[in-house]
DNA sequence: AACACGGGGCA
DNA sequence: TGCCCAGTGTT
């Protein structure tokens, strides 16, 4: 495995270094995102944020704008919180023993084995959805149960370099042992594996099946600033939830455009009333089906409340350059578009 | 144990 | 367009 690894690794921009932030960093955004997608943005938000202490310094609504796009937001609010702790708790230095590291939020049991393998040396195992898949393939069990993984992970994890073994195992996972076809021929274990002595390797692990995304409606309006028309109302989501701390058109869970100006009027205290219909966008969440009008509104009366409710929404005018500095979701990001802002 | 949480690549 | 991917936190 790590003759095979060292010949064959791809060349990631984290693995130039061990800096316990920066494999950290790349862990985080690692979970859940495939790699192309996840390079552009480790490289922008280290250009930001070079270190530990500027991230925990920093406004949540700046971290979020570098995460913007990148999905599961939860993320950058955990790593910002986790900075905030290392610095205050820890002096600044990332904690080597696994209780304190798995204490910080966002740092599960993979991230955790992970940044001691990789960043620190540790024996500690990792078994993410590729070793997973690796051993389900190795052992021709449809479906192991964790416990058995990390037993394997922990057994394996044994030799001078922790950290190269682990990224072997999720680098052949990534590459050859893929899920739909994997490519045996090269595989430096293909003599061991009773997935590929079956003759069907792609048959293990069983898929998990999947829910249907749920279908929803919804609405968003482009309401413009009367008198400062190239601004326009942009809320913060609350921090919790779906796009928790992003910026978005005002919205809410129905096409019904009275619904829409009554959270309006209840989340900003400005009184609008419905115009055209500028479009409709449909835009697929894992869980959710969502299909989103976009309504131009027209302000008829009341004033700016702007100060944060409790959950961290509030609300503002926002001009282009405002527009391109808050943190905007992928879907809002077509919504201004469309809106042709 | 089940569910919530994004986005992009690919057939 | 529909399918696929798969860590962490919360309930």
């Amino acid at each position: 495995m790590l003759a095979w690894y060292r010949a064959q690794q791809r060349d990631l921009p984290w693995r130039h270094t061990r800096d316990p932030y920066r494999i950290w960093l790349s862990e985080t955004m690692l979970q859940q995102t495939r790699v192309e997608n996840a390079i552009p943005y480790y490289e922008r938000f280290l250009e930001r944020f070079p270190d530990l202490a500027s991230l925990a310094t920093a406004d949540e609504d700046q971290v979020l704008k570098q995460w913007a796009g990148l999905g599961y937001y939860a993320r950058a609010r955990n790593l910002k919180r986790a900075a905030e702790t290392v610095v205050r708790d820890f002096g600044g230095v990332v904690p080597q023993d696994p209780e304190r590291l798995r204490a910080l939020p966002g740092v599960g049991p993979y991230t955790c084995g992970a940044i001691r393998s990789i960043a620190f040396g540790q024996q500690a195992p990792v078994v993410d959805g590729n070793v997973r898949r690796v051993f389900s393939r190795l052992l021709a069990e449809k479906s192991p149960p964790d416990a058995l993984l990390w037993r394997a992970a922990h057994e394996l994890v044994v030799g001078p370099d922790p950290g190269l073994f682990n990224q072997s195992l999720m680098e052949l996972g990534a590459t050859l042992c893929s899920p739909r076809r994997p490519d045996c021929r090269p595989c430096p274990v293909r003599d061991a594996c009773r997935g590929r002595a079956t003759g069907d390797p792609s048959s293990f692990p069983e898929a998990a099946r999947r829910k249907p995304p749920r279908a929803v409606q919804a609405s968003c309006a482009v309401l413009r600033r009367p008198g400062r028309p190239s601004q326009v109302l942009l809320m913060r989501r609350p921090s919790k939830g779906l796009l928790g701390g992003l910026w978005e058109l005002p919205s809410h869970d129905s096409l019904d455009s009275d619904g829409l100006a009554a959270a309006i009027r209840d989340r900003s205290g400005l009184l609008a009333e419905p115009g055209d219909r500028l479009g409709k966008l449909r835009h697929a969440f894992t869980h959710i089906s969502l299909t989103l009008s976009v309504i131009e509104f027209e302000h008829v009366g009341g004033r700016l409340r702007g100060r944060p409710a409790e959950d961290g929404s509030r609300a503002r005018w926002c001009g282009p350059a405002a527009r391109r500095d808050l943190p905007l979701s992928a879907l809002m990001q077509k919504s201004l578009r469309l809106a042709r802002l």
